[in-house]
DNA sequence: GCCGTTTTCGGCCCGACTGTTTTCAGTCG
């Protein structure tokens, strides 16, 4: 069974982390960091490129790493990697996550102490063994052991539903703080990350009003400690778990902090090496040619200082958008105000709370302008999945609502389960009856990436499918998806002719941001739906919008945003 | 390990902060 991408991608990734405790270059290091992040967001196929001798073709892949992943996909193993593992204790990468413990000192510890666990290291800590290690000392210790301590107490990771909605709070209240003069939220919530590790808020203000700033910031409620507070960093632990950052920078700094600050990483040290091949030098003080500080009044001058077109937040994944920039070629993202109808919401009928009608006139006041419900069917016994008898009252009342509505058309939908063996729940003289089909996988997760991407296909071949809905079942944070071979499943959605969700539920988000751009490159259309079960759900929408935007997706790759009349004429294309 | 209209060798983003040091290494973003 050949390696998949992703699996490519984590054993590149675990090879940097393991060479980096090794002591090796960190140039190197860098390469497999840039090699696993490449490949991860790569949307061909990896045994296709490798047999046209693409691959190295691709910035930042060499004959080196081609090799190693050629020898993965052809024989499912690597022999330095496996070197590797074998050389480095597994506790050692558990304790990079704590704070202040970087290689060089997790070397120190293992090669001076022995110690080859974070439970190890926290005994040692203890009983104070660390103080005499040279470049170690009494507050290392003090802060290695509190590291040790909140790794235990919080989570390392955020859905950035959690997150945005405390972000907003906190930058609500430091908005207000006297002396502020602009201000953001930063960070991998301004790029819209599916998961986020912490909060970022940047202002500008006089210096002389940077501290009172940070005083009031410091006691806000719902800051549960501080770790650090100077004038122009603190960062505080939030109640909920959640690390919150706040920098104070010049109103003349601002636009470079900005960029500075919403990074990424990636994208950052790619700007600046452009930057460099201008004869310029970039920080999150300013874009210097020699001594003089290049005038930036906001983010869109600094792009256009470097020749480059605007490139929104969310694209900031160094996955092309800087080339794209300077070609010209970023897209118009789609946005909210840009939908037009609901799609994939859940009544009472099913496992939902509200009823129709109470879906129907919030979406109505949300500015939408059809809901397409899509209720669960009878294989999903324990969400109350409806038969053949009360899919005909559903309709039926829908009927009469949509008499009632003014300006305003319920569809009918349904969330059909993909049984087992990839045929759907329902007949083909029922599914005939909506005028949506949503197929999902809800059962027998546990299957081989060959079984689940067949399941898949044979489902959409059906010609009353209309959508596919979360096409791999993961949880963020919770548990992997299903094992699926999207790039396979895309392009036979392409030959089909069948539209794609993304699952704007801030658990799934799924389809996968990396792979929106594949799928409108080969014209698949993406329906962006909140699978909300209950009223609060729909705001959802918002989460949806913000991953296709980082997945490139412009508006008219956005399934919803057509009429209803054009959504019919979508889903009846496909009929018989 | 990757890259290259100056280069196939010698570079590889940049700065703040911290703590351990008497000038700097390590970590972090």
């Amino acid at each position: 069974m050949a390696l998949e991408k992703k699996q490519i991608a984590d054993i590149l990734r675990e090879m940097a982390v393991l060479m980096e405790l090794k002591g090796d270059n960190p140039f190197k290091v860098r390469a497999y960091e840039n090699a696993s992040r490449i490949i991860e967001g790569l949307s061909e196929d990896l045994e296709v490129l490798v047999q046209s001798g693409e691959l190295v073709k691709i910035k930042g892949i060499g004959s080196g790493i081609a090799e190693k992943i050629q020898l993965l996909l052809e024989t499912g193993r690597l022999p330095e990697y496996e070197a590797l593992k074998k050389a480095i204790p597994q506790g050692l990468i558990e304790m990079l996550k704590i704070q202040g413990m970087g290689p060089k000192k997790i070397k120190a510890v293992w090669e001076r102490l022995g110690i080859t666990s974070v439970g190890e290291l926290e005994y040692a800590c203890r009983e104070n063994r660390l103080v005499d290690l040279p470049g170690f000392g009494r507050k290392t210790q003090e802060k290695i052991l509190q590291g040790i301590e909140m790794r235990k107490k919080f989570k390392a990771r955020h859905l950035i539903s959690e997150a945005l909605v405390e972000a907003e709070r906190l930058y609500e209240a430091v908005k207000a703080f006297p002396g502020v003069i602009r201000g953001q939220i930063a960070g991998s919530l301004r790029r819209w990350k599916e998961t986020i590790k912490d909060i970022d808020i940047l202002v500008s203000a006089r210096d002389e009003d940077r501290l009172p700033i940070m005083n009031r910031f410091t006691s806000l409620p719902g800051v549960e400690t501080v770790t650090a507070k100077g004038e122009t960093k603190s960062s505080v632990v939030l109640q909920s778990g959640i690390n919150a950052d706040l920098r104070i920078v010049s109103d003349a700094q601002f636009p470079y902090a900005l960029h500075h600050f919403t990074g990424s990483k990636a994208h950052n040290i790619a700007m600046r090496e452009y930057a460099g091949s201008l004869g310029l030098k970039m920080n999150e003080y300013g874009l210097f040619r020699g001594r003089e500080n290049i005038h930036c009044r906001d983010e869109a001058d600094i792009f256009q200082a470097l020749g480059m077109d605007f490139i929104p937040p969310e694209l900031r994944e160094h996955f092309g958008e800087i080339e794209a920039a300077l070609n010209h070629q970023i897209p118009r993202l789609v946005e909210i105000s840009d939908l037009r109808g609901m799609i994939h919401v859940h009544s009472h009928y099913s496992d939902g709370v509200n009823s129709i009608e109470d879906l129907a006139r919030a979406c109505q006041a949300l500015g939408y302008e059809y809901l397409v419900l899509c209720d669960h069917s009878k294989a999903t016994y324990y969400a109350n999945g409806l038969d053949e008898e009360r899919v005909a009252q559903q309709h039926a009342e829908i009927d009469a609502l949509n008499a009632r509505l003014d300006g305003f058309r319920i569809l009918k939908g349904t969330e059909c389960d993909i049984l087992p063996d990839g045929s759907l729940d329902y007949s083909d003289d029922v599914l005939a009856r909506f005028d949506v089909v949503i197929v999902s996988i809800h059962s027998r997760f546990n299957m081989t990436e060959e079984e689940a991407t067949r399941r898949i296909i044979r489902a959409m071949e059906n010609p009353y499918v209309t959508i596919l809905g979360h096409p791999t079942g993961r949880l963020l944070l919770g548990r992997d998806g299903y094992p699926v071979d999207l790039v396979r499943v895309i392009d036979a959605a392409a030959d089909l002719g069948v539209a794609i969700e993304l699952n704007a539920n801030p658990h799934r988000l799924d389809l996968d941001w990396r792979y929106c751009k594949y799928a409108r490159e080969k014209g698949v259309k993406i329906a962006i739906g909140p699978d909300a079960h209950r009223l609060e759900g729909l705001a959802d929408m918002r989460y949806g919008v913000g991953i296709a935007r980082k997945g490139w997706l412009r508006k008219e790759d956005v399934l919803n945003t057509v009429s209803a009349d054009e959504l019919l004429a979508f889903a009846r294309r496909r009929r018989p």
